[in-house]
DNA sequence: CTGTTAGCGCCTTCAG
DNA sequence: CTGAAGGCGCTAACAG
């Protein structure tokens, strides 16, 4: 039924050795044998049986990668960059293919244990982690120690806008979240406002930690006292933002500039803002974070921080493939470049 | 080195046939049995080698889902909306547990056909095609011969906002772009434009052309001469239509309404036109298609047609998994929903 | 309900 | 440079 590697190996009058070898181009096989093989592959119209393979060599060309919302440009970004440095690798040949695929968490810490498992089930060749933890501390140590089992198995294993992960073997490509948002806040900070309201991620997550404490950083410097009703939690998208923009300013309809945790989130704070009859920036300066490519349509364009996703994306694509060195103590950290736009003013008197 | 499934045979005392049972769950196993052997899985930390499970098995847990463009919302939602159903279904033992893993083909038929190849060769359990086809014909007939084998060997296939493709074996979810574009042109019209621009997506996509002739039924229904100087094609991004709206504007500076082949094109003519001193829609109307999240935050939010991308996804997903039925004649047309909102009005005189 | 027996299709020493 | 042989870890009939 269907056409095996021995089909080949008969058809060409070959051993299936031999087949296997012209098809993995891992050992020399002689120029006119070679042409036999690939002309009976065609005329069979055979293709390689993966999971044979994989258990043969105990290794397979699955590459995984993780991201939290595939339907956020965020993760859409770095993970297209990703597979463009992992799939689209073999010119043309069979052999050096990989399977990159991504993986949706959702967010769910579950669901990434469970994908990380899937994928250490199918000997995945290597593993990239996207975007932010989880910190909840029972569920990092499982993540810790799967990463590290998987690390053992020989999967490489590459975080990519994530935190380091000590002892797990696993190289950090991670961005400075909390400069980005100090130097941000600091940036309103300079135009004199002084009563800022932040809308932050969901909590337990690193990413949302880390800006949230680079905003605080800024107001300390500064020596603005903060009141704990400027902070509102809430998922990172944009009904999140318009929903927590409207709270802020029933607390407190002072504000006059108001943070977001990311610009999905800034751009329904926007909409709040702009439903409640107040003018961006001249009543309320508005910020976000990432400056994913909508942000600069948004009116006004957004004041944001630039991260490179798709840069470190490419780069975390690379290690992972072995085709780059990881950095020196398997730790990067990638600087986010402030974007001062429209949606930041000097704040009304 | 690496735990098997032998060594948990020997640990709970029982053959590796049960340990297989219990693991997959498909045979009746002693509840004592069962628990003695989970209980050794654990003890071990045994992990299933996927790949010799997939060779004995003759099929895999894998499901692939490929999309044109990772980084466009667009496809991003279907994608989640598909792997939701899929991913998150075992409960919580290891049996059903099924990979789904999203390829990003970057709208290149090469890769395309290289993905399609690569999911045959790990003998995945199905695939899930979304969104416009290149039509190209060499290209479109490689693509279905693939699909055909992949049939064949036993995977199920499904097209997702994609057309069907005939005497394939697959299961066509396909949107009905044609007839939402139409009702999108003839709301305009209503509205009493005469001079629209058209931007259309890059030429030889189904998606594309069928917008592009919906459009075109609605000018010829209502005997409007089109100029063909009023189409252009580009990409489907932002930056194509911010170019595409300024070359538009050169071509014919009378133009009072610009259709945009969808929402994020939209988007960049909205900048276009903005920076050419021109308001919306008092000056020129513009309208987009998909209705992805961004579009209501647009200023003014954004008349277009709306796709119900999660729901379809949703449905691709649960006949993937065999969930539920195909429509009959394994083809179902989706409609769009005519969106209208602040960025259409009256045109100027 | 559980054990036994054969492979699944390929890779990889080991010879030649 | 090429062939022969064994086994990767698991599942699927068959018996029992």
């Amino acid at each position: 039924m269907t056409v095996t590697l021995a089909d080949v190996a008969a058809r060409a009058q070959v051993s299936p050795a031999t087949v296997s070898r012209v098809l993995n181009g891992n050992y020399p096989v002689a120029a006119s044998t070679r042409e036999r093989v690939l002309r009976a592959v065609d005329e069979l119209d055979y293709v390689l049986n993966g999971p044979a393979s994989a258990l043969a060599a105990a290794t397979s060309d699955l590459v995984g990668i993780l991201v939290n919302d595939i339907a956020d440009p965020f993760f859409g970004i770095m993970a297209s960059a990703i597979q463009a440095e992992i799939g689209g690798v073999g010119g043309g040949r069979a052999g050096g293919e990989r399977l990159a695929v991504v993986c949706n968490t959702g967010g769910s810490p579950e669901r990434e244990l469970t994908y990380l498992t899937l994928l250490q089930r199918q000997r995945a060749a290597a593993v990239v982690l996207t975007g932010g933890a989880v910190e909840d501390a029972p569920h990092a140590a499982a993540v810790a120690a799967k990463l590290r089992k998987l690390a053992e198995a020989g999967t490489r294993v590459v975080l990519c806008g994530r935190p380091p992960a000590p002892d797990t073997g696993a190289v950090a490509l991670t961005f400075d979240n909390r400069g980005g948002a100090r130097r941000l806040t600091e940036h309103l900070l300079g135009l004199g406002h002084r009563r800022l309201g932040y809308i932050a991620g969901p909590e337990e997550r690193t990413t949302t930690r880390h800006r949230l404490e680079g905003h605080r950083a800024a107001l300390a410097a500064a020596q603005v006292e903060e009141d704990p009703r400027w902070t509102v939690h809430g998922p990172y998208d944009r009904q999140s933002g318009y929903e927590a923009t409207l709270e802020l300013l029933r607390r407190d309809p002072s504000l006059t500039a108001v943070v977001a945790a990311n610009d999905s989130v800034a751009l329904g704070a926007c909409a709040a803002l702009r439903e409640s009859g107040l003018r961006i920036p001249e009543d309320v300066s508005v910020a976000g974070f990432d400056d994913l490519p909508f942000s600069v349509d948004a009116v006004p364009a957004l004041t944001t921080v630039r991260l490179p996703l798709a840069e470190a994306g490419a780069r975390a694509g690379r290690i992972a493939m072995g085709r780059e060195e990881p950095p020196p103590g398997a730790i990067a950290v990638i600087r986010g470049e402030l974007m001062v736009r429209g949606s930041s003013g000097v704040p009304r008197v």
